[in-house]
DNA sequence: CCGGTCCTTATGCTCAGACATAATCTAGTC
DNA sequence: GACTAGATTATGTCTGAGCATAAGGACCGG
């Protein structure tokens, strides 16, 4: 009599099937009523059990198919990615902003492509520096698509930095996040106290609402920045 | 009359009203009955619903005190980390992989404090490359503590990666990830071509087995690597 | 052998009801 | 006023039942 019965000690039975027990790689697992069935549970536990670990990225569920150890167990890591005054100031530090440019030009070939603009079209380019305890922590180099928020246009940046405004204002959407590392270039030099051509890591964002592109941004991060997460 | 009865549905609606309706940062929401009334769902299907909001990380659910939208909206991605070999032949190369280094040798200081070893336990030392169509693509540089993993010392891992034979062997268990950006040292500049000093982009992972470290590993990356995920 | 149709099956989702649990609030006691 | 014990309440989880949906497989006709 198991009596598990509660959905965490069935993930973490499974779990250990999968990586310690019979159940190797490519093994195709019992449906879920018989596997309800072995653990003494519902079929509804059973499936949040599958689909949690189905999540995490280790099975694979297909109806009719049936559920499949995957081939390659990839677990994947989760990053938070909140706020920068938040970032700033829960480590005890105190946040300031400052706008360093703000232009309305049309938008340059290459975001062009990215954002899939038509031609002609204005863009809002702002660079912002973040400081924590006074010292630059991030440099943010913006660009906004006037013609999807023709809003961002007449708001003031000068006092909070557009990545708050635009949390606030824009609804869901897809984004898509890259990291990469680069060589300093003058701005991130002059701004943040690189030498030209160190490494600076960088977070470059796209967010689209729609199919049409809302907002591009690169975040470069001063000096030995680095980007943590435990599961 | 909404009839909207799936979760999805639901969670869109609730987000809509968190962007843009009236539930701005901070704002209680009605209790699960009350939103389940509303929306004309079952309680089931609201708290799926709710669940996944704050798995997203926009609200947070406390018994008795209710569901809160958070003051700081944090989204989270996620980064699918699979085993070098997978993600290489996705895109269509071919994989080679080679052992450049092997030591067995006691902990150096900053290992013992990093795997929290006790003095004078000896690691086991790996350098290795994975090649994608030839070209170096990452250099993995790999500590291994042998006190937790004895048999590491007996594997042979001039054919396979240790990355490999580890996912495989080791049980579940706790890791820690961080990216960061680093100038090209040494080894980097003679196996991934980089110039000396020039960006890298680099994955540190530290995997626990219950309170006792495993491995410790820094996977650095060919210029121009840049992890990137959607949401 | 090839292709289409229907049947079967495993997962996906919803529901109503119930009990568990944590945290807040309240009332009572010293 | 301070502290404690119990009532209250919103979320957390489990159950068993049912229908929806995708997709593999069998059957059949050409």
């Amino acid at each position: 009599m198991t009596q598990t019965t509660n959905f965490r000690a069935v993930i973490d039975h499974i779990l250990a099937r999968i990586t310690k027990g019979p159940w190797g790689p490519g093994t195709l697992l019992p449906s879920e009523v018989d596997l309800a069935a072995e653990f003494r549970c519902s079929r509804s536990t059973m499936n949040r059990a599958l689909r949690e670990i189905s999540e995490m990225g280790l099975i694979e569920r297909k109806r009719k198919a049936g559920t499949r150890v995957r081939l390659t167990p990839l677990r994947a890591a989760r990053f938070e990615m909140p706020i920068v005054r938040a970032e700033i100031e829960k480590t005890g530090a105190s946040y300031r902003y400052a706008l360093l440019r703000r232009d309305v030009i049309p938008a340059p070939d290459w975001l062009r492509a990215k954002m899939n603009l038509n031609p002609n079209i204005d863009v809002l380019h702002l660079i912002c520096v973040h400081y924590a305890n006074g010292d630059a922590f991030q440099l943010e180099d913006r660009w906004i698509n006037l013609a999807a928020l023709p809003y961002a246009e007449t708001q003031d940046f000068s006092g909070t930095g557009p990545n708050e405004w635009l949390i606030a204002t824009v609804p869901f959407s897809q984004v898509e996040v890259s990291f990469c590392a680069k060589p300093a270039d003058a701005l991130t030099v002059t701004h943040l106290n690189h030498r030209l051509g160190a490494p600076v890591f960088c977070v470059e964002r796209a967010t689209w609402w729609q199919t049409s592109a809302i907002t591009v941004v690169t975040l470069s991060h001063a000096s030995g920045y680095r980007m943590t997460t435990r599961y």
